[in-house]
DNA sequence: ACCTGAACACCGTTCAAGT
DNA sequence: ACCTGAACACCGTTCAAGT
């Protein structure tokens, strides 16, 4: 009579779990008592379908990053807003390069690079520049909202400004606190696609 | 009788055997059990200096990035060369875009693009491709030394290539196994430069 | 084979007590 | 004011014991 799962635990039914949580509550969230927790199962449990708490991180980041096979200024933005959707993934991304997700971003950058002419060391030269920028630009952003964020560089605008007197600061500092970061992320990729067409 | 510090405990002895440890151990050997072991002094005594771990550690990123006032691809190069020196400083400088070293990073890359004309959106905008670029290569850089890192690269790409008989994930692989990170970072800066001023 | 949950070996941080 | 070191509230991981 005492209440028990019904279903069998599953590395699907744990990963499923481990993305909901860092959703809810962020990287700090996701210890191995929250997942147990939630599954109502015991905490060996869950060495029994994956080998510890690096691979079920990589395993969410997997799960959660999905690229279809668009031009290369949609897949960097299929990335972005994969990022925007869940804030923890761009510090999980940065964390390991040999993680899943993030070879699939490669093989996706190095597929549509081809279809632009690339090869050779050119195709590894680009490609590496631009997984490279969109993988810093995503753990750039990790503040969880929005509007958390806009405080934070406004905050970090001010703070800033009042560093330094230098022009040249005082003009980047006006900037950070008012631009569009998708626009800007953009840009950024555009300036790629530049400098290889160019 | 017993051997005591002559010295006084400061901020910058603590941030010293922090960065001691880090490039010795790695950023597992930096705890703070380590950190007062080394200074032979009581657990609770860095707090009287420190904040927290977080703050030590963006102070040992801070005192371990050294840019001088060189162009835009010195710039980068200095940047790349304090990770090739020590490689706990990539995972840092992903951690935390408000860090002290960011900034400074920020600050060298804003400078030295307005010297070459940019203003504006446009300075905003390729100060921000170029910094999360150098930040997205410094967080990728982050085996201990050189032939680990050609090790595990040459694992990564053996793995990658099995996993998929697409040609071109064939020839990325094999590219994986074989660049100079150094050349290829700047020639990452190069395709940036040419696409600001294309 | 899969699951349980207590136990282990760590952490960062706090704080009363000393000097 | 600065320092000490025990105590606290956590972690991830292991493993004998159950089903």
């Amino acid at each position: 009579m005492t209440p028990r799962r019904t279903d069998a635990l599953s590395r699907e039914r744990i990963v499923e779990a481990a993305v909901r949580i860092l959703d809810e509550q962020g990287e700090g969230g996701l210890t191995l008592r929250a997942v147990t927790d939630r599954l109502a199962t015991g905490r060996g449990a869950i060495y029994h379908h994956v080998a510890n708490k690096d691979e079920l991180l990589a395993a969410a980041a997997d799960d959660v990053v999905r690229l279809g096979d668009a031009p290369i200024r949609e897949l960097a933005l299929a990335v972005f807003d994969a990022i925007d959707a869940h804030p923890w993934l761009g510090a999980q991304l940065a964390r390991d390069p040999a993680q899943p997700a993030v070879l699939r971003i490669w093989k996706g950058v190095g597929t549509q690079l081809h279809r632009l002419g690339l090869t050779g060391t050119a195709l590894g030269d680009a490609g590496a520049a631009l997984v490279n920028y969109v993988l810093g630009a995503a753990a750039a952003r990790r503040a969880p909202d929005e509007a958390a964020r806009k405080d934070y560089l406004e905050a970090l605008a001010a703070q800033w400004a009042g560093s330094d007197p230098d022009p040249v600061v005082q003009e980047a500092a006006a900037l950070l606190s008012e631009h569009d970061d998708r626009a800007q992320f953009l840009a950024g990729v555009d300036i790629f696609l530049r400098g290889i067409s160019g």
